[in-house]
DNA sequence: AATAGTACTTGGCCATACATAGTACCTTTT
DNA sequence: AAAAGGTACTATGTATGGCCAAGTACTATT
């Protein structure tokens, strides 16, 4: 049990949430998505990504096309659904009630030490 | 992929960090920490909580001691250890990183759409 | 002695993040 | 035209943690 373990584990869910998010204001392919997320400084790869996005995509979430490419292979351009609309706003409330609680819990530590 | 599993997802990790804050704010025993938790509308269950506890232990970063119950079997009071206090800084540190990525994230949404 | 309640334990299941290796396509170089 | 390099996507296996469900153990009540 080591800090780097329980980061990865804290990440857990809410990536799924700030990948909706991102698809939700247009169509990007998965390279701009890593981009973002680096620039938001959550750190994520490939081998995470991927997979996330097929599940998306199974779960009827997300569509996408194909489009070509001028410089490389033709590449996936992600769109929300009806559906996953709806999913996000009720992932929106979830993480938005789990922030309030944990500052619930947190704050009254300090209030108390 | 429903709502409901992911939000166990968004619960992995954050739940530890919820559990060593409400240690750290003196000596409790697990039915202390499953009201304080349900108080703050975390829901938490007994098969999770005991694991939990079971693993912060042996990492040490929790201890223990008996209590004799005047209502029951003896209980274990939780209080955390030097390294726990130490590991608690670190996840709260994380923890803010966390938020305020996914807000750089959610919150950029909010501008544009 | 039997029952009910409290506290803790254990084993198995599932979903996700990650590492790693691999496939496929395109452009550039020689 | 063949080789090399880069980009985009795919597939497999591992580890972890939350949860369910059943079980153990102790105490107080009847």
């Amino acid at each position: 049990m080591n800090l780097e373990n329980t980061q990865v584990q804290m990440r857990k869910g809410i990536l799924e949430y700030c990948i909706l998010h991102i698809i939700s204001r247009g169509e990007v392919y998965a390279s701009d998505m890593l981009d973002e997320l680096t620039a938001a400084r959550m750190i994520v790869v490939e081998g995470t990504l991927y997979p996330l996005l097929t599940r998306l995509k199974n779960a009827g979430l997300v569509e996408y096309k194909w489009v070509e490419s001028k410089s490389g292979p033709p590449r996936k351009y992600y769109t929300l659904t009806e559906t996953g609309s709806h999913f996000l706003s009720g992932l929106t409330e979830t993480w938005e009630e789990l922030i309030h609680s944990t500052n619930q819990i947190t704050q009254k530590s300090k209030t108390i030490v």
